[in-house]
DNA sequence: GCTATAATTGCACGATTGTGCAACTATGCA
DNA sequence: TGCATAGTTGCACAATCGTGCAATTATAGC
């Protein structure tokens, strides 16, 4: 595990770690489709300059993706990309494919 | 998801998501027996008390366990928790568990 | 007892972060 | 053209965080 590979899979779960962005990730997991940034406004309770925000990073993060039409932008979350990591993540720290193959626990 | 609920996840991410503690949870991951904080020091370039405190909050959040032996702790990594708890995540995420049963994306 | 080693803690400091408010940009609509 | 709405940005500020150093505690071995 090299170091940038650590440094990507360190700033997923520090977008992820964080009250507020993992509320809009969780509101954007119950809707099956887009939701606009005022409708996500709702989920927590701050500023809306703060969910733009919190927005910007979940979206550098490659966690919600987001279309522009007209003057609104509808996000949705990036189900498969972020679950497959998270899941590999698991698989690692479960010892799944490191180290020869030995059973611990 | 409840508040107290999305605060556990977000703290348990949190913890995972900087850059040394995750390093130090990459160096368990690859050890088969336990590690004492000394060994542990090696593998991220920072003061010996930083990395002590950087173990603290991973045993705050069960991220890993210690046995304390003579004046030395060892740590080890409780895999399965951990890769549960981020594979429910992944599974929340990937809406295999919310919303009635219908498929998106 | 004394000394060496493992680990923690107190202190200080700079950097980052989350936040609200106000101002701003951009777009839609009448 | 003018106004309303969606969203962003600049600014300020408090709080948190990561860090190193020095001092401290605790234990092993002599």
């Amino acid at each position: 595990m090299n170091a940038a590979e650590t440094q990507k899979t360190a700033d997923l779960l520090k977008a992820l770690g964080e009250f507020n962005r993992l509320s809009l990730v969780y509101e954007l997991c119950r809707c099956e489709s887009s939701q606009n940034a005022m409708c996500l406004c709702d989920c927590c309770s701050v500023d809306a300059s703060v969910v733009s925000r919190h927005l910007k990073v979940l979206a550098e993060r490659d966690i919600v993706t987001f279309d522009k039409v007209g003057r609104e932008k509808t996000y949705r979350l990036n189900r498969n990309e972020v679950a497959t990591q998270l899941r590999e993540l698991a698989d690692l720290i479960e010892n799944k494919d490191c180290k020869r193959g030995h059973h611990d626990i």
